[in-house]
DNA sequence: ACAACAGTGTAATCTGCGTTACGGTTACTT
DNA sequence: AAGTAACCGTAACGCAGATTACACTGTTGT
């Protein structure tokens, strides 16, 4: 009777697509909860509603619902990293209003847990650690070179290579609290600790890049 | 009839100490082949020969014996880390000595399947965790922090706080091959990688610390 | 209304593994 | 040599959970 009916919508939900968002939102919560080998199916369809074989009819076993957990959990991470730079701020306010977000999203609890359980899965499942590590930070990363790019035509900055400045700024700013998180799961930074971090890093690497374009 | 038996050495062999050093060593493999849950207390024993009941009896189960056995391990890595650094070295090569001395050791791959696996197990074995996380960088650290003060007496740099700027040195050099490690298992930096990620640490960090002490 | 189909609930199957029990064997002590 | 404690093998217990089977009930399209 719908006489609606998008022709290539996917997303949208059918009965099917809300069975399959409810699956994966339950499977998130239990897998991230317990881990990947603790977790149980049971335990996911009690949260999700409806039922074990429609499970296994949508997600075909265990394996399949991780995998399609992760990368809708990834999608989502990742999307709204996009960060809105003027292309013409100065760079230390630029740096510290992107390296700010940046953290301010890799320290969402749900974004450390899905880390932490990606790191222990990695040999099991090594095409989706790779993904995971890749597509987060990769488009970020190239808006972060691009901005240094413009910088350096400004004449703000003196940078040889755009991509490994932008590479050392994150991980500048982000190695303390990604290690510091793996390894304290009760640990969760303020937004002062990362307006802190971030600063320190803004700092250390407008003094330091230029060292490496002599 | 032995008349040696030295008083108070527990580390050197009685029959029960050979029996638990080769479950631990044993543990050790199976436990970073297949991850906590996935290891099987019996392939343990089939690999180090023995029985059961003595393993159980030694380690009082598989919890006592993962624990133990990461506590080794920890001591292992964790001694061989203290660097000979002559107090009086020029900063740069000291810099990249003592970088590329802790790189290397990070770098083993017993060194990061066991990082992997406690990155997995954090929540279920929180103590062992921040334990590890802790004991490990914490003694080159600080070695580090000696150091740089030298250095800076003797007019080479000028930093504020030593300990914050060891902690920033460390991180520059380890970020990188740090989480790359942890999300592509079968990725080795070689020795050019290492010397070349710390040589890239030194220049910036030589040329960024003085800025956190204006 | 009626076939086709996806979703539901429950129970049964199968497997693997941590843990314990126990009777026999070995190695050290005195 | 006798005694004692640790060690060995193996089998059994109990449990938990992934996966499958099956009989049912709604929903959809014509």
């Amino acid at each position: 009777m719908t006489d609606q009916d998008p022709p290539g919508a996917e997303q949208d939900e059918g009965r099917a697509g809300l069975r399959r968002a409810a699956f994966l939102k339950a499977a998130r919560e239990v897998f991230l909860e317990h881990g990947y080998d603790n977790a149980s199916m049971a335990e996911i369809v009690r949260r999700a509603g409806g039922s074990l074989s429609t499970l296994y009819a949508q997600f075909g076993g265990k394996k399949g619902l991780f995998e399609a957990m992760v990368d809708a959990r990834v999608e989502e991470l990742t999307e709204p990293m996009v960060v809105e730079l003027s292309a013409h701020t100065p760079i230390r306010e630029g740096l510290q209003r992107i390296g700010e977000r940046f953290m301010a999203r890799l320290s969402e609890p749900d974004a450390l847990n899905v880390f932490r359980l990606m790191a222990g899965q990695a040999r099991t499942f090594p095409d989706l650690a790779g993904g995971y590590a890749r597509r987060g930070p990769e488009r970020i990363r190239s808006a972060l070179a691009a901005y240094l790019k413009d910088r350096a035509e400004a004449g703000e900055v003196r940078i040889e290579n755009f991509d490994v400045a932008a590479q050392i700024f994150f991980d500048l700013v982000r190695a303390r609290m990604a290690l510091r998180t793996l390894f304290e799961p009760d640990y969760h930074p303020s937004d002062a600790d990362i307006r802190e971090a971030v600063d320190r890093g803004v700092r250390v690497f407008l003094g330091g890049v230029e060292a490496l374009a002599p």
